[in-house]
DNA sequence: TTCTTAGTGGGTAAAAGTGTGTAATTTTGG
DNA sequence: CCAAAATTACACACTTTTACCCACTAAGAA
């Protein structure tokens, strides 16, 4: 179960250390992308990417074209060193505008890796509207 | 598994710097045609290779002749040099509009040669619509 | 305290990528 | 059919990037 919000500097050479509780589940090596719905990068486990790029083959091409060229070109499997942290790819940081103070949200079956003044930001904006009805649906 | 973006400039000599990630899965001779659907190269493995053109040729003459035409006429197999460079013969870069600036996208079980430019232009202009409908279909 | 683990910083060697020169091959024209 | 020109293949040198390694600090547990 992948959970909690762990906050780290990325260094001058582009690692950002990844929470060890989180490498627990997640394994040795791992798939990090563009998020669809944010401006933050999106971290599955190999099994978990294994699912879902089955759902995505099982889609005819006419249709998911435009959503695989997304899905895998900007994926990388990306392997901690031996201190933990991993590489972003550049074209992931330019996407999730990350620079140096990063936060990593561990969110039940992935993780998120947000730039923290773009978190905030998200966190302020997210419509509280449709967070109060969901709550209440779930009798929270 | 093929994914990851990668820049670079194609050199005077009509060379293009192929992705030694992507070299990895694709061996150390793979087939590079026109797409069929979009003004880009796709580069398969020799076994993915296979795989369509059993596909193509299941197809009966009258409904796959233009794909046909369009496919095996064009394709052509490359081996990059020690340095991992291929040439790409003059009709595909014609054909794909390449000059300096090429991307080379990993896509699952295949690869995507663009300019840079037309590249840029391809994804401003798919259908945000459709992309939005299959990513809510797939959960993401 | 001392030991262990997580996190941080930096050096070095290997690999990837880039540019250029030269030999081999193919094409073209006489 | 041969020689010149163009093209392609191969080799080498160089730069940049990435992977790998080691040392250090801080925090928590024994």
């Amino acid at each position: 179960m992948l959970c909690g919000t762990y906050h780290y500097n990325i260094d001058p050479k582009g690692r950002l250390n990844f929470p060890a509780k989180l490498r627990e589940d997640l394994g040795s090596s791992f798939m990090v992308t563009c998020s669809v719905a944010d401006r933050c990068l999106v971290v599955y486990s190999m099994a978990e990417w294994e699912k879902l790029v089955a759902k995505v083959e099982s889609l005819p091409m006419g249709k998911s074209r435009a959503v695989r060229r997304r899905l895998f070109a900007n994926a990388q499997e990306v392997s901690p060193d031996k201190q933990g942290r991993i590489l972003i790819p550049q074209e992931l940081m330019t996407y999730a505008q990350l620079s140096k103070e990063a936060t990593v949200l561990g969110i039940s079956n992935y993780c998120e890796i947000w730039d923290d003044s773009l978190l905030e930001q998200q966190m302020n904006e997210e419509d509280q509207q449709m967070l109060a009805e969901t709550v209440e649906e779930l009798g929270l």
